[in-house]
DNA sequence: GTCTATACAAGGATAGAC
DNA sequence: GTCTATCCTTGTATAGAC
């Protein structure tokens, strides 16, 4: 029994490292471009043990996807048609921008796959994304009928969070060379929020509280 | 003389169609992803003659980027302070918008190239795009000084402008596949223009004349 | 000038030793 | 349960035939 748990600790280390690992190493190369070499090199292990503990490279990534989608649930899930639109788009504005500064890797490899033609995903589009969307859409209609915000086009109100919010995860190496910095500062999360918020939300003809940068 | 003109179009010929090739492999791969025997059975050739023309892998890659960055000299390089910021950055919305569409590869390529770490990329970044954002930069600030908008964050104004026009380059394959469509149609581009222009301009204080649209 | 044949390294995955 | 040794495929690049 003692032993049994060791090897299950030894075991649940290995795997985060692995899997740690293989972000890394994904981003800088995408899916084809990695090698399992690389991830062994960057985990510290033999290269058979990561086939050993995933099985092969694509139920390693597929891993590494579906765990980087799970974290995606978010403030919109539960909005409705009685909410505040203008509080309701800010949370969610924020949240995704605060899933871009700290788990930006998350963020680019979904950004590959789906650049790449998001072979892995299709399945997902087709099942639960497209019903999530098509939910919120509704949702936002629903508030422009309600007379609560401008009648802007509620896919693209949704594109432009996504892009606006992601592009500073995946584009990072972009903002931080021409800004000549080397990381992401309090100061400039505040900045990113407080900018995406007015331009959108007054976009809708709506005020942001400012309780997430203020 | 005659068969040097005639061998000279045969290697102009295979060039561009080893370039075009070239192109769709590193959008589904990757630059170490894409296999040179891919490129070359996409262009139809020997995988050899692919070294033959291009010297190497790396340097193909490299003519492919710089073919792209040479596309992307657009209307915000001539704009001045005389000029009417709704005009130009309508003018820049629009253009960047129909660069996604017309050339969603080349936006998907430099994005990966990006999103990698832009290990390719770090000359263009310190030389020519610092010193290009620098100067937009300081073109819509004296624009807000002397009234003619309002007072937003330049920088993410940019930021902003880039993503959220990009997007339907980079993720059309997630944007579609959501939207049930095969491929963007003609009121698509209109309304994607509309959308933003209405948008980013109506956060500047400005408001967007139509004329790309209407 | 163009393409075939080939060299040699690195890829993913397996079998079996420890 | 973990890792070493190895198999076979695919990778880039070259040498030399046509």
């Amino acid at each position: 029994m003692a032993k049994q748990y060791k090897e299950g600790k030894i075991r649940q280390q290995h795997r985060e490292n692995i899997l740690a690992a293989a972000e890394t190493q994904f981003v800088k190369a995408g899916f084809k471009g990695t090698s399992m070499q690389a991830i062994a090199d960057a985990a510290d292990l033999p290269k058979a043990n990561i086939v050993y503990y995933f099985g092969s490279k694509l139920e390693l990534y597929a891993e590494v996807l579906s765990s980087i989608i799970s974290r995606w649930n978010s403030v919109l899930d539960t909005a409705s048609i009685d909410d505040d639109p203008a509080q309701v788009l800010e949370d969610y504005i924020c949240a995704k921008v605060d899933l871009s500064i700290d788990y930006p890797n998350a963020s680019k490899i979904f950004a590959m796959e789906i650049i790449s033609g998001a072979p892995n995903l299709q399945e997902h589009f087709r099942s639960d994304l497209r019903a999530w969307f098509k939910e919120r859409v509704d949702l936002i209609n629903a508030w422009i009928s309600a007379g609560k915000m401008n009648a802007v086009d509620p896919q693209h109100l949704i594109f432009m969070i996504w892009s606006s919010t992601q592009h500073y995860a995946d584009f990072e190496t972009q903002i931080l060379a021409i800004t000549n910095r080397q990381e992401y500062e309090q100061d400039d999360v505040k900045s990113i929020k407080r900018f995406l918020c007015e331009m959108i939300l007054s976009g809708c003809g709506l005020t942001p509280s400012g309780r997430h940068w203020a």
